[in-house]
DNA sequence: TAGTATTTGTGCGTATGTATG
DNA sequence: TCATACATACGCACAAATACT
């Protein structure tokens, strides 16, 4: 019964802030103050000081600010700016190819493969003329290390992912491994999801990412684009056998 | 001194459960109960004791699956599953250009740019000898309303995000409209953030549209691949001013 | 090595706004 | 109009992690 004035704030003051307002109100607050990636940002008794609102409704702003990798929370240290990198895009991407592939529609992992293909396609034709002599000698050594594997039946992820960083940095677009990184993930994290089978023939798969070093060195643009084309139906007929499998 | 004992949990159970973990939990909820994009989420208070957790957590939680629109709350109604979009990715594009425009790095949107570029230039080379007749037509209308437009003098960003909608529509992949609105986004809002002045000649960009539309007519790839490269580099030529004034 | 201060993480109780019936 | 159910928000207390002394 006694619960005379218990509000610090005025009714009238502290309401109508809700739907996402603070998160903006920190980022602009980022913005305003220039912070830069890995700044140290307000404690959170600091903004809710500064936004005039309570820890609870300051944590899940920044909870929903790191979600978007906006901010980076330590734990018993402090708050930072973040990179703001394509991960939230690979969480959505991968949790939107399970919840249709949970009803029976396994098209969302062939659209994300085709993207990737059109933008692996407009990339080595850009890259055909001007790679240099050194990142196809990286190229290389990086198919040598995926026919050593193959030859054991290992198969290789991580030279497949470097090989196609290598391939396009000669772009000098930060934006480009980040896309096709997150493509990537969530190729394989929805493949380990679903428990699906390993390349069955890393041997191929290896000669044919051989072919676009060997057709890049050639500086031949149409036999590039054949060797990427060959590589992608490849990974497609991985795809398409594993979730025939499975659906 | 006296902490007697108030924890209504002993402390060995409800420990190491932070860094995304309650998140995480909720998403498998969701794909272990098989719900789809719109299916209603169990109460906060049925989460709680779901996962053993206090309300703050799984509030926090919710926010940050709505960031991710992996959730959608409706205030006073309930908590759905959202549709995955890449409405994160808008959001984190734009945070990270205006953060590096904020030091001195205007290479951001440049990227973005390329990016969308490279995208378009395959996309339109897989539906030039595909696209039926009435898209071509509908493309056909609303370049007449570019042109009305442009002849009063006004921009039209609506029939430009039409435009390329419907240009890809025949492709019949849905991730492909969802990440060009993205980048197109990113590059409006930042404009618009930056105070960017507006379109200075709707009328050649109405045009540039117009011979898009009329070398897809003609069935001709190369003709359609060098309009829409000029297409491309007039959007450059905007943006390169504009950041050139403001940087 | 130990202790303390700072900061984030978690839990609980409660009041309030909002939509439904 | 009223009652119910739910999300929203606030405030407090304590736990846990980290840094610094």
């Amino acid at each position: 019964m006694p619960q005379e004035l218990k509000h610090p704030q005025p009714r009238s003051d502290r309401r109508k802030r809700m739907g996402g307002q603070i998160q903006r109100e920190i980022m602009q607050l980022i913005l305003d103050r220039g912070l830069r990636p890995g700044a140290v940002l307000p404690t959170e008794t600091e903004l809710m000081d500064d936004l005039g609102v309570s820890r609870n409704s300051v944590r899940e702003a920044l909870k929903a600010l790191q979600a978007l990798d906006i901010v980076e929370i330590r734990h018993g240290y402090g708050t930072y700016v973040g990179e703001a990198s394509l991960t939230p895009l690979a969480d959505g991407l991968t949790f939107r190819t399970l919840v249709q592939l949970g009803g029976d529609d396994a098209h969302a992992l062939t659209e994300i493969l085709q993207v990737r293909e059109i933008l692996e396609e407009g990339l080595v034709s850009r890259v055909v003329k001007s790679i240099p002599e050194e990142d196809l000698d990286e190229l290389d050594a990086i198919v040598a290390r995926m026919m050593t594997r193959a030859g054991q039946g290992e198969v290789f992820p991580e030279e497949d992912r470097e090989f196609h960083e290598v391939l396009y940095r000669s772009i000098g677009n930060t934006l480009v491994p980040q896309l096709l990184g997150a493509f990537w993930n969530v190729f394989h994290r929805v493949a380990g999801a679903r428990g699906w089978a390993k390349d069955p023939s890393p041997t191929g798969t290896a000669r044919r990412h051989k072919e676009i070093v060997a057709a890049l060195r050639a500086r031949d643009r149409e036999r590039v684009q054949a060797a990427m084309t060959t590589h992608f139906r490849g990974i497609e007929a991985r795809a398409g056998k594993a979730m025939r499998g499975v659906g």
